[in-house]
DNA sequence: TAATCTATTGCAACATAGTTGCAAAACCTA
DNA sequence: TAGGTTTTGCAACTATGTTGCAATAGATTA
C-alpha cells in the first residue's frame, strides 16, 4: 500500500509528503468518493484544512482524482482510473449516489450513453449522476 | 407578464409579494437557468439576500423551479414545466451548460436515457448535465 | 374598506466553505 | 549533508448559506 502510493506520487512528478500519502491512503481505503469533510475526518487534525484543499487541487490537476457533481451540490472527489493523465480526465463513467448509506461510487463499467443534441448544440462533456440504492444496502436489507 | 406571474403564484397557493414577483420575472426574462448571484444582480439591492434564499427555496418546494447540479458545483435554478407540482419534480430532461457564454439551459426536448445498472443497484433518479457550445454561440461565431 | 390574523421580510448574528500571502518547515538533488 | 525548491501552517479574509426574532406586508372576513 505504502509503496503503491509512493509510486503513484512519483509517477505524477509530485514530491512525497506525509499529507499527500495520508490523503491518498483515504481514497484507497474507502472505496467510494470522498468529500472534503470526509477526508478531514479521516486524517484527523494532523494536517491543516488549507493543506487538504491544496492537496486535493493538486491531485485533480495531476489527474489522480476527479470531481463528481452531485444533485445537492456537495463537492466529491474520487480516484481516477489509470487512463487519466495530467490535465486530461477520461471519467466517462456513471456516478452513483446511494440514498441510503449516502456513499458515492464510480460505476466504471457503466459508460455514459451518447445522446442526440438539438440543432446547433455541440456536446463536449457529459456528466451523469444516478441516485438510488446501492448493491450493499440492497443486500443487507 | 405581470398577470401571468400573479396567476402562477396564486396557483401555487403563495401570497403575491413584490420580491416573489420580481424574482419570478428574472426567470421569465432570462430564458436560462440562474444562480443566486444572477438573481441578486437582477433584482438589485431592493431585497435582502436572505429573502432571495428563502424565496428560491419556497419556489423549489412548490414546484415552480428546480435545481440543476453542475460540474463546478454551483447551484442553479430554472423554471419547471407545467407538469411539475409541489414536492414532485419531473425534470427528466437534459441540462446544457455552454462553455462559451456560460449560460445553462433546460433541453426540455431531450429526455434522459435509461441505462442498465449493475447487479443489485437500483436507479431512482438520473441527472444528466451536458457541457459544450450552445446554438446561439455557434450561430454567432 | 377597515380590522384582524397570518405569512413574509429585513436585520443581525452566526455557521460553513473556500482562498491568499507569507514565513517556517519538509522534501529532493547532487 | 548543504542547497535550492516545494509544500505546509498560520492568520486573515471572502463568499455562501442559515436562524431567530421583531417589524411589515398580504390575505380574509365582516
Amino acid at each position: 500500500m505504502e509503496q503503491k502510493i509512493i509510486d503513484l506520487l512519483k509517477r505524477s512528478s509530485l514530491s512525497v509528503t506525509d499529507s499527500r500519502k495520508k490523503i491518498l491512503e483515504s481514497f484507497f481505503q474507502e472505496n467510494s468518493a470522498l468529500a472534503h469533510a470526509d477526508i478531514e475526518l479521516h486524517v484527523g487534525d494532523e494536517f491543516d484544512r488549507v493543506t487538504i484543499y491544496r492537496t486535493l487541487q493538486t491531485f485533480v490537476d495531476k489527474g489522480i482524482i476527479h470531481t463528481i457533481p452531485t444533485p445537492d451540490n456537495a463537492v466529491l472527489y474520487a480516484l481516477c482510473k489509470d487512463s487519466c493523465s495530467a490535465g486530461h480526465h477520461h471519467d466517462n463513467h456513471v456516478h452513483f449516489i446511494c440514498d441510503n448509506c449516502n456513499k458515492t461510487y464510480c460505476l466504471e463499467q457503466v459508460v455514459v450513453p451518447s445522446i442526440a443534441m438539438p440543432q446547433n448544440f455541440v456536446a463536449l462533456q457529459i456528466d451523469m449522476v444516478v441516485s438510488g440504492v446501492c448493491n450493499f444496502c440492497n443486500a443487507s436489507s
